[in-house]
DNA sequence: ACATTAAATTCGA
DNA sequence: TCGAATTTAATGT
């Protein structure tokens, strides 16, 4: 078993190839690691890879289409990402960087595109993720309106327990306060605030080093 | 920013 | 390899 064995089996994505698609998939990866804070890509970068985070937490600063407001979002074990740029054949509009140390898979444009042309699974899986992350703008229009920081920490973990996009997610989250804080942009001292609070709420439990999640659905939907 | 507590690592037997 | 001692990391205020 090699690594790219490894990866080839963690990833979704790969569950429903043919064993052709299969060797073509594992031909076009390679593995990086990136240690923590550095770039994993630039905004207006031209598009090289699809990306999967095999270990580790990303942040996602996105920026709207005439550079004005920044959202963010995480993305962490099982995720996929870029699939946006390849297919639209356009630079980046987001900048990655890594939180802490991680594990990253990269798919060469050439194999992605091979896979979306000729593997029906493959393009079943993009279609998915695709509307998936379509529903995800249509919420962040709201997000930026500035709610109460515990609705933004409560929508940036649940986020994270998106199982269309993290299908192996559990309820608990192996991530600390100040990663959350990172990820939600707020101060460790407010994200700590914020989850007493969902966790008064029964929405969480706080545990040293991460937390565990009670009620996702709640986490979706509170308002402050 | 500081004090407290939990976890990870080191080290001696 | 066990566990006590020390160091590092995360939390709460």
């Amino acid at each position: 078993m090699t690594k790219t064995d490894d990866t080839l089996d963690q990833a979704v994505w790969s569950r429903d190839l043919t064993p052709a698609e299969l060797d073509r998939a594992r031909a076009g990866l390679t593995l990086r690691v990136y240690l923590k804070d550095s770039t994993v890509c630039m905004i207006g970068e031209p598009f090289t890879s699809w990306m999967g985070v095999m270990d580790g937490l990303l942040k996602v600063r996105s920026v709207s289409k005439e550079g004005k407001e920044a959202s963010f979002a995480g993305m962490h074990a099982g995720g996929w990402f870029g699939e946006g740029s390849i297919l639209k054949n356009e630079v980046r509009r987001y900048e990655v960087i890594a939180l802490r140390t991680s594990n990253i898979a990269l798919l060469d444009q050439e194999t992605f595109m091979w896979l979306f042309e000729n593997s029906p699974a493959f393009s079943r899986f993009l279609v998915r993720q695709l509307n998936e992350r379509l529903g995800h703008f249509i919420a962040q229009v709201e997000y930026d309106r500035l709610l109460g920081t515990t609705t933004r920490v409560a929508r940036t973990l649940a986020l994270l327990l998106n199982r269309v996009l993290y299908p192996d997610v559990g309820p608990s989250l192996k991530i600390t306060q100040e990663e959350i804080g990172l990820l939600a942009g707020v101060t460790r001292s407010v994200t700590n605030q914020a989850l007493k609070q969902l966790e008064a709420h029964g929405a969480i439990r706080i545990e040293y080093g991460g937390i565990t999640v009670l009620n996702a659905e709640l986490l979706r939907t509170i308002v402050e």
